[in-house]
DNA sequence: CTTGTCATGTAAGAGGTTACATGATTCG
DNA sequence: CGAATCATGTAACCTCTTACATGACAAG
């Protein structure tokens, strides 16, 4: 349950209430989830059930009350805890590499258009992450450190499509000379 | 459900078994999933449903009998459909991003061990990917192009975890020089 | 004498997604 | 007048995982 830490170190940086912390998931290239309600709200309740996080409640006139979470000294140990814990390497799910294993049934044609079409999504998906980083609305900052990190962080982020998209380029000038 | 597009790929090359295909896909870096039981037997029991493969048992003394699926035409057009359907973005889960941008929380020393013990994995998964590499036990080769296309797919397989771990070095260095 | 292979299948549960439900307010 | 924002929460469903169940035979 990797979003209870990712919701731990949120609440580290500031208490938030549960549709604050699923509009920055659900907004952010790192934290992969979507954001959805059921998994936030769920994870705070099991947080607070294991003291990790307390609830303040806020009464609001013509709304549903808010409540304001907060880590508490526990919360602090158990997040500590898990930043030195063992890395675990990333997962990659890439349908589209089965997608080109299964390719040689297509024509010359079609596998070119294939590759082109997924060059152009990746090309896309890298602009839109540099327009991200140049406009982010959460970034953490709070000492130099950190700041070199997030910053090495949302590079990494799209640096791996360009990564995947240099490959796919040089795949296609490959094909294309050896038709 | 990808994993159905995976299990025609195989069958449109040859005949095989629920436990053949489990076999395959358990063992393999390309095909993610874990290839267990259930996932499998229901996949095939659905393709069957589907009119897209079909079944031949054979008994077998003292063994269960033992179920041969094909692909069916109508399984061999659904397969080219899906070869030519919109590329999706390969899905990168990475906890570690996660808890590096949380990481700040640590000691100088504590962050740089973490940072290292996450190069090892890496390295770890690059060896054993380039091992692989030598001594596959599934990889189709029907024709050059195919051969090709093949050989890129389980290289960009290992590349990837180099570039991660390119970076993780480069990062390694910064942080040393930026105390 | 335990582990692995062959070969089918079931059960339970974690993790994640989309959509629904409510209801006032503000902005274009 | 419709959509977005604030703010909570529920329901249904899909995917995928580990573990269990059976049962023979072979190898170390």
């Amino acid at each position: 349950m990797d979003i209870q830490y990712t919701i731990l170190g949120l609440l580290n940086a500031q208490p938030l209430s549960g549709y604050d912390l699923k509009k920055i998931i659900a907004d952010s290239d790192l934290f992969y989830w979507s954001g959805n309600n059921n998994q936030i709200y769920h994870s705070l309740v099991n947080l607070h059930k294991q003291g990790l996080v307390s609830v303040e409640t806020f009464q609001q006139e013509n709304l549903p009350p808010r409540k304001l979470y907060s880590i508490t000294p526990a919360g602090e140990m158990e997040l500590r805890q898990w930043l030195l814990s063992d890395p675990v390497l990333p997962e990659i799910r890439d349908p589209f590499l089965i997608q080109l294993a299964w390719a040689d049934q297509l024509h010359g044609d079609e596998l070119d258009a294939l590759l082109a079409r997924y060059a152009e999504e990746l090309e896309m998906q890298v602009r839109m992450l540099g327009q991200r980083r140049l406009n982010p609305w959460y970034r953490p900052a709070r000492t130099k450190r950190e700041t070199l990190l997030w910053s090495r962080i949302e590079e990494r982020l799209q640096e791996r499509y360009q990564q995947e998209l240099d490959w796919v380029n040089r795949l296609r000038n490959e094909i294309l000379k050896n038709p």
